[in-house]
DNA sequence: ATTAACTATGTAATCGATTACACGAAAGTA
DNA sequence: TACTTTCGTGTAATCGATTACATAGTTAAT
């Protein structure tokens, strides 16, 4: 019924060994042209399927890369992992998936499982801002495993990275809120010890400087990228003793939730605040009253990963190969910050 | 460097066989507890880690299940997956994620790759609508893998499912809009050839009829699940010599579309025309002009096939164990089909 | 005619772990 | 004492494919 096929059985039937029906179906030109055309035609007609399981023991590689991700169901990350998924298919290569779900524990737990399983590689945003799993890290590296960050990463030596410039992004989104003629921008932050947060943070920071505006400590909100986060954001900022006229949110999620508290309150987007969020999830375009938000390009993001691997994979130099690729965030106008129709 | 370490030169060191290791390692009551102790320790102490891929070999289980969706950037099948790799993560096995952009050639071609991969398993939401691929699934199923099919299913012998009562959600959908005074109600449909689209398509049948509402075939258009074809399909139907007053659309996207035309006409949503969606995409909730979808619990969908297939794995009855798993789904009832405030 | 050079294939080791079977030593039994 | 168990470990086959090396049969070269 479910009978393995192998080259042995193969070769049983032609009465020849395994080692020339190896050959001839890996078209080694040592075979004579007759034998190959015969286990070819005998190997399909038997339903033959490589075990790749064999192959992968033998060669040492199992064509499987492993994407870990804080989690999978956000548009950004599923975002990413098609576009690596789409870059390595063509090469052969598998993605497995793991979540960390913001757990560091996870995190750890998901490399060695992945190293366990012999990936040829790993991709993944880091979770961990501790150095709690640095040795995970160099530990893969030690294999000769080519590591790779993407979006949220971390200095570590060897290990490559692909990222936006986040520091842009916040510096262009802050720009546009002051062009539109806010004079107190408020920021909401993530955790500030990711570096994306931090650069976001010192881009927003940078374009107040860099017009004018002097910074207020007061204004900046770390807080979690929940729309709840954004309501209780907006009660706070309102309340203080000049409250801002305008946010730069490092989520889109908060700034959606920035914006349901606004109106809660009755007042006017973008007229008497404007908002403009970070990621471009798919509801910003969608709202009527659409988002601005900074792009990430989480497709190109995820092709530009898969590439570095590709560069890396198999490469035996002992020197570190370390590549850092920064794409050019991109910011989309949408009606949360636009106060004069063209 | 990057030196493997293995039983056998862990059996080296101790002088003893890698039988004994693999054996103590293993916790196997016939090794001495003095030899136990003394194999895990030195173990730990070169930092050995066990070679799945041999293991794999040798049981013939890759502890690796594949799941293949049209295309993971979707909230719906991300949200599965996720569903997916936590119900299984715990069980030690790995996902392997496959796209096959709703074509059919592709997804012959994943389920072979699969298949070669020596996965234990495969989740699917099947693409293909003709019987092309009927022969890759045999595949599967011959090599006693078990396959399951959530959402999108189809028959076949052998083959267990987790869907939604998809003719029970465009029931409910469509009673909402005629319990809001909805007299001609229109349906945007998806390629009814899948058996997911034709039932909610009958199940909207259904519900006209037994509220004595006459079943009008202009009323039903089948078009892409996008917001392009939603406003398409609104600007075909009020071109009708009787319009009508509510759509119930399989797609959430084509609601929005459909929202998005009937508001560049200046037709008041829900006054004069209501509109309900399908999928509870996270949109739907967060549009100021709230969109009403029948939720399909992905995450739950996600979960439950995962169960179905550890119930399924390694049994070897030659009985085909087939069950079909039927969830509820849930009408979200939201702004755009809500005409009377509580 | 004799040796060199190919050609096509076979032999056997290898990747790393598991496990049926074998076996010597220790312990228990009559 | 002689015989049976039990215990702990070693031996070697196995999973399926690849490949360095060996070899028999041809062909070419001197």
């Amino acid at each position: 019924m479910s009978e393995k096929i192998t080259i042995y059985d193969i070769a049983k039937k032609l009465n020849i060994t395994a080692a020339t029906v190896s050959r001839a179906l890996n078209n080694n030109p040592k075979i004579k042209e007759s034998t190959k055309q015969l286990v070819l035609e005998t190997a399909a007609s038997m339903n033959y399927k490589q075990n790749k399981l064999a192959l992968a023991l033998k060669s040492g590689r199992s064509n499987n890369i492993g994407v870990i991700v804080p989690r999978i169901d956000s548009n950004f990350f599923a975002s990413v992992i098609r576009g690596i998924e789409e870059e390595l298919y063509p090469h052969g290569y598998q993605v497995i998936i793991c979540q960390t779900h913001e757990n560091p524990k996870r995190e750890n737990e998901n490399l060695y499982t992945l190293i366990d399983a012999q990936v040829d590689g790993i991709l993944m945003s880091v979770t961990d801002v501790t150095n709690e799993n640095d040795k995970a890290f160099h530990n893969v590296l030690q294999k000769n495993v080519p590591l790779i960050f993407f979006d949220r990463s971390k200095h570590i030596d060897g290990v490559s990275s692909v990222t936006i410039n986040d520091f842009k992004g916040g510096y262009i989104a802050t720009k546009q809120l002051i062009n539109q003629g806010c004079k107190s921008i408020a920021h909401l932050s993530g955790d500030q010890s990711l570096e994306i947060f931090k650069n976001r943070f010192l881009g927003y920071k940078q374009a107040l400087l860099d017009n004018g505006i002097t910074f207020n400590e007061e204004y900046v909100i770390q807080s979690k990228s929940s729309v709840e986060a954004g309501k209780n954001a907006i009660n706070i900022l309102l309340e203080l003793e000049t409250p801002p006229d305008a946010i730069f949110s490092s989520s889109d999620f908060a700034a959606l939730g920035a914006i349901q508290e606004l109106r809660e309150r009755n007042i006017n987007i973008p007229q008497d605040f404007c908002v403009a969020g970070f990621s471009n999830e798919p509801f910003t375009k969608f709202m009527e009253l659409s988002i601005t938000s900074v792009d990430q390009s989480p497709l190109e993001m995820g092709k530009m990963s898969a590439r570095v691997f590709l560069e890396q994979v198999g490469k035996t130099d002992t020197i570190k190969i370390e590549k850092k690729v920064v794409l050019a965030p991109e910011l989309h106008i949408r009606k949360s910050t636009s106060r004069t129709r063209a």
